[in-house]
DNA sequence: CTGAAAGCGCTTACAG
DNA sequence: CTGAAAGCGCTTACAG
């Protein structure tokens, strides 16, 4: 293995300074055409691969990279339609700033702290659902800006969120409006520990996730203004995971066959109760309707399509990443949801 | 902005030397408890914040971290079922090891080879069609261990394909069993130029696309030995979005209404392919059958559900992942498919 | 187990 | 526009 040839070699070769051989690659318009021709010559015959990326960073502390991390869910976000679409949209992003994105990946949360400081990054974006987090923190100790999406962190250079509450509070509102009057909630996990199936009101009350709360808060609002109270509303906190939400839907079924309304928080909780009401014969919207939340493309493609509240999840990471890159003080930007109508929660007119 | 606490200055606070300190943090076996702990009090003390990534990589030339290269479709790489499978697998490999995924963004080409040369990483994964590219040269050029995925690169240092002569064979073999004898191909792209519609028999000769030029081979080996030239069957490139393959099928019906088989490269062409059928009441599997290929989810909510060749990429970019960070020499894998078969290419039983 | 020293390869003030 | 020098912050032989 030959040594490696530096910038110093270079520039021996070519007769100038290390200092002007540097400039005529990373500011090639400091260096006079003709002495730049002969560096880069001489570079090509030395065989020079151009300036070493590390020795640039240290140099100039620029990574040229942000940092993606999933605290909850590591392996299962490269799974979830609405990560990736977020992806989709830092991505675009930071291609438009010629920056590179850097997904922090670990098995578990003590090797994601690792992973957060092997990471050669200049940002961090933070997808989770909950605040209180030993990753959060020793991203925190890192002292780098660190846009928080979903969620809200103290302290963090901003946040990107939904207008959870709306949205919730919309979707049931559909419902009642179809005529929907027997409630039940697909809920998404309500805190970091696993528990599924039916939740006790002291579990509702507990909920850690910024999401779970708002969004339960937004169908409560709702249907107590229409005379339901949350009490009488079946709540069940399942996987979000089309197969375990429909497992979940048919026990739901079978306990409570009153049941005319499910307001899913995710599309994807939402398809597996599709598929579990229509295998047991229920007539969707006429039986039961069903909204969800997202507004994921394989909502087009259930029996009924699924009526659910849209949101532009690539628009959200987008705008994240731009924070990140923009430097700009810490701010909070909320986005809106619309309906997005389907055959789920009323028939077509067409 | 207070200046930067460093190792030295935590050494020196502790009363150890700047080499106890770093291996305090990074060998800590090597350093006595009572020293050790010495050296963290000075650390919290001092508000250190643990070693700087960026002169750890510079010292010891490990960047911790595997490049995923999407060369043909940058932002694409970011929407398509298969591609993002592939990245759960490289994702679940670099977790295990311990290392980070840096997917290298960029809008075009010449941005690509920027942002590979600005990516800190230890080897890059590149996924492509065409070996014959500006941004693997750049990448070559850093020296730095090259494993291609679906593509032979000269030179890498691994190749992890798929039997893509193999399923095409079995692909078309299904269909000719399932009754069908008029048949036409629904291509990916067989360059890097856009080209869309028809291929001409040149077109279809200069295929610089591994992947379309080995299925095109197998498809028309078993629709030959059935007796079927492939200047009978009609072949049309399509763009791997189900809008553009579902525009396309709806003018290759009008035009061939005699096609009773669909041979489709991607499943996401398939599904655009059934729905345009469906649309103008073609009857499936009895009127015309459909096949796809990879074995996306997607493909179980078509209607009917897609029979396909099923290819299992979440795997193949965990192998990819793994030649690359065993630091093997350079080898070949070749992964099988399996027929998947559901009600596009003939009646369920069930 | 500990300390003193070298050096990873570059970029950027600074002086000309 | 060019050259000489400092230093980004660390890890790792090396000698003890």
């Amino acid at each position: 293995m030959a040594k490696r040839v530096k910038l110093l070699d270079v520039a021996k070769a070519a007769g100038v300074s290390q200092g002007t051989a540097s400039n005529a690659f990373g500011k090639p318009d400091l260096v006079r055409p003709e002495v730049r021709e002969r560096i880069f010559d001489a570079a090509r015959e030395l065989g020079y691969r151009g300036p070493h990326v590390m020795a640039r960073m240290l140099r100039t502390g620029k990574a040229g990279a942000l940092g993606v991390v999933f605290p909850d869910n590591l392996e299962y976000a490269f799974s979830d339609p609405v990560a990736i679409e977020l992806l989709r949209g830092i991505g675009r992003e930071c291609a438009h700033h010629g920056v590179n994105v850097m997904i922090i990946s670990a098995e578990n949360p003590e090797q994601a702290i690792t992973a957060v400081n092997n990471a050669a990054v200049d940002a961090f974006l933070v997808h989770c659902y909950s605040d209180n987090n030993d990753i959060i923190k020793a991203i925190q100790r890192r002292n780098q800006p660190l846009i928080s999406i979903d969620t809200d962190i103290a302290g963090a250079a901003g946040t990107v969120v939904l207008d959870d509450f709306a949205a919730a509070k919309n979707a049931a509102q559909h419902l009642l409006d179809c005529g929907a009057s027997k409630f039940a909630i697909l809920s998404l996990q309500a805190t970091e520990h696993d528990h599924f199936g039916p939740m006790s009101p002291n579990r509702l009350g507990a909920a850690s996730h910024r999401v779970v709360r708002e969004r339960l808060a937004g169908y409560h609002t709702a249907l107590e203004a229409a005379g339901i109270a949350a009490s009488d509303v079946v709540h069940i906190e399942c996987d979000n995971q089309s197969g375990h939400s429909a497992k979940m839907t048919t026990e739901l079924l079978a306990d409570h066959p009153e049941i005319d309304g499910i307001l899913a928080m995710s599309d994807v909780i939402a398809i597996g109760a599709i598929d579990a009401a229509r295998a047991i014969g229920r007539k969707m919207p006429g039986d039961l309707k069903v909204i969800g939340f997202d507004g994921i493309q394989a909502g087009e493609r259930t029996d009924p399509p699924l009526t659910t509240m849209h949101q532009d999840s690539v628009e959200k990471g987008r705008l994240a990443a731009e924070m990140a890159l923009s430097g700009e003080p810490g701010k909070t930007i909320m986005l809106e949801t619309s309906l997005l109508l389907r055959g789920s929660s009323q028939e077509s007119s067409a």
